[in-house]
DNA sequence: CGGCACGTTGAAGGGCTTCAAGCTCTGTGG
DNA sequence: CCACAGAGCTTGAAGCCCTTCAACGTGCCG
């Protein structure tokens, strides 16, 4: 079990502030949990609370009009939902729903605020923070304006290696998340029958095993070959 | 011609900053031109300098593997461009290529961190743009992932509409700006053909008018219409 | 054990890309 | 001032990737 003071050291927007001010923060804090499939949060809602997550994994999704999912974001342990939206007094840009049951961190606006008006190193870190978010956000609409679903596919799959993959012997890779064919086809905009057959494919040649949300992968080399766009 | 401090004036994100702090600054910056065609900064070099832009328009562009350019943004009229890579010291992250003959203002990058270390308001106002170019590049995403390419057009001509729109009369707006297939093309992930037969449909259908790199809305109306996907 | 969510597979079709050919306009240099 | 090269644009044809619809299989969990 750790702590509120423990949790905010681990997450690097935190970590470099004065012991006073991390005192200070921690005691205003508290926790909160959420189960998996449960929203945290609502598009549209005004943002009250930003959330430092400890455990689990949430997703951030828009919704379409025509009511389809576009999953913009997933949150790991030591990651902050929704903090720009908080400090900018805005509404949540999308539905916040956990991919796991989830330990939280709650983070209400007023410290934070303070934080930003003291410790310029805090603003650098958001500022940080937040070109790397750009910065993903822009790799994205490259690979979705230039670039076939397989490859799409293929790098959301290295990028889920990077994040939760577990070693399994013989340089297979298991991604330690339930992960349906629904959501690899809102992650990368495309439909479930489309990330069915791409995956049957890649299990065809060995590449890939997947069951019941799960997948583990095979031969990364093989994966990233498919990502690069290079000759098998 | 306007001076060094009401070109930063007129920028949000120097607006509000004291009288002295907006003289030290704007007595260490000097004009750039560029001319139409002309590139700023290439796609990998080291962030040296952010730039205002006080006329012209300048596009940033990233390049992929297989050679095909993709527009990430546009940038006119008290924008800034570069801002964070300066601030972070990160290598520019596409190419900036000027759309028409523009001028700026060079921003080093040292008066920048001290205002960041000094004013906390700066801070925010540097926080509030990163936040509002991550909605504009969500909004991408979300439009790239679930929608075609017609309404992804219709949306960015709108939007252009917006920035650089002129009335015409009858309710036609002209784009004030060069424009070619190939540039609508690379802005909405597409080829040139196709926005020469989406285009070629709305003049038969009376609801735009295009010429070489010229486009009149007649009717934006019914734009609106297709971008919503609306029955006609 | 039955319902339901998840997954697979087939078939049809359409939107878009790609390749190709030719056309129109612009600007430039002789 | 004209000719011509080249950039921008149009249009056709072929085809593929992907979506959509549909039916069925599978396994989990109450």
């Amino acid at each position: 079990m750790t702590t509120i003071r423990e949790a905010l050291l681990a997450c690097a927007l935190f970590a470099d502030l004065p012991d006073a001010a991390l005192d200070a923060l921690s005691g205003s804090l508290r926790w909160q949990h959420v189960e998996r499939g449960e929203v945290l949060f609502n598009q549209g809602d005004e943002a009250a609370f930003a959330y430092l997550v400890t455990a689990g994994r949430l997703r951030l999704v828009q919704h379409t009009l025509e009511g389809k999912d576009v999953t913009m974001a997933t949150f790991t342990s030591t990651e902050v939902i929704g903090l720009i939206v908080v400090l900018l007094g805005e509404q949540y840009p999308g539905t916040a729903e956990a991919l796991d049951n989830a330990e939280l961190i709650v983070l209400p606006a007023p410290p934070l605020w303070g934080l930003l008006n003291t410790h310029p190193a805090f603003s650098l870190k958001v500022i940080h923070m937040l070109a790397d978010r750009l910065h993903e956000a822009h790799n994205r609409i490259r690979e979705l304006s230039a670039e076939r679903v397989q490859r799409r596919v293929a790098r959301s799959l290295l990028r889920l290696v990077e994040k939760v993959g577990v070693a399994e012997g013989h340089g297979a890779v298991r991604l330690d998340i339930r992960l349906s064919r629904q959501d690899l086809a809102q992650m990368n905009g495309t439909t479930l029958e489309t990330i069915s057959r791409t995956l049957s494919a890649w299990e065809d040649d060995g590449i890939v095993e997947s069951a019941r949300e799960q997948i583990v992968i095979l031969r990364p080399h093989a994966l990233v070959r498919v990502a690069d766009d290079l000759p098998m």
